[in-house]
DNA sequence: TGCATTTGGTGCGATATCGTACTAATTAGT
DNA sequence: ACTAATTAGTACGATATCGCACCAAATGCA
């Protein structure tokens, strides 16, 4: 008889193929929103110091996000060339940094939201958030593991 | 009373926030084990030829991954010139090509698939796929709305 | 204290992504 | 058939991502 059970692996295939499509398409109609020169990228980190934590080191950023931290570097970078953050030495570790958004940064962000805000409007309209509620802490819960596995000792048995 | 219902916005930023990471994540697992030269990007490509359709044209193929077909032509140019895929002329349209892949190209994906395999039983053994299983047809509907609504006229209304 | 190791951040180079503008081929309208 | 509008693909330039190598500061160790 045939195995019409789906291998684990097709389903993490399938899987991050769905997400990688949804992470694209979101971060295309993000960047249709923001004003050029600021990509989805900054506007995350905009968004984290606000939300989450202002003042953080710029490595605590890039593991926030998952990103090396030379991409962080980067995007900070940006941000400061626009005056949207400030980098401070940071007191307790001299070849530190902290970021602080600034008046300016925090402006942007509520713009940027606001410009947002119709897309999710209409994506809501058509597909309900409470679905996506459902759904949400599976995602979280994989990705903590996801983050957890980095930092194993990459076993490599089988 | 305070509101503790999170608005339709905040859940959705949330969630795209945790496709985003996971995406990254994903990529990050998937770029260590390929061979380097070539990208998640242009794996997903021939994994496509393979598994949906051999013969397309770059823009069936940019469509179906959501990417602008500019970076299509890059991916494929990429593949042709490591010769896992070939580009030839459409009969039916003198303007356009089809991609199909080579013998090279099928071994390379399978050897890729088998490098990956032990990172999707390491991760399968910490989180069944079977819980995947259940939010990826909500993954898929959502997909499939935000592609219908990046076709329409950009309707601007509330 | 003195030296080795670790850690935070950045410069640099290679590649990826993507918007704009262009060419050539097809299709539509007359 | 002829011309206008559309469409497939690409060249090019700007920016993003990220690995590697490096420096400086901090930490561990004797």
């Amino acid at each position: 008889m045939p195995d019409d059970l789906p291998a684990p692996e097709d389903i993490y295939s399938a899987f991050f193929l769905e997400v990688g499509i949804l992470s694209q398409l979101s971060r295309a109609m993000f960047d249709l929103r923001l004003p050029p020169g600021i990509a989805v990228a900054q506007f995350s980190v905009l968004n984290h110091l606000v939300r989450v934590r202002d003042g953080g080191t710029p490595l605590q950023l890039a593991r926030a996000f998952q990103v090396p931290k030379t991409s962080m570097t980067h995007s900070l970078a940006v941000l400061e060339r626009h005056g949207l953050i400030r980098l401070a030495p940071n007191p307790s570790d001299g070849r530190s940094k902290c970021a602080f958004i600034t008046a300016e940064g925090r402006a942007f962000r509520l713009a940027a939201l606001a410009a947002l805000a119709p897309d999710l409007q209409a994506l809501a309209a058509r597909f309900p958030a409470s679905r996506l509620a459902g759904v949400l802490p599976t995602l979280t819960e994989l990705r903590r593991i996801m983050d957890a596995m980095r930092d194993e000792p990459a076993s490599d048995q089988t």
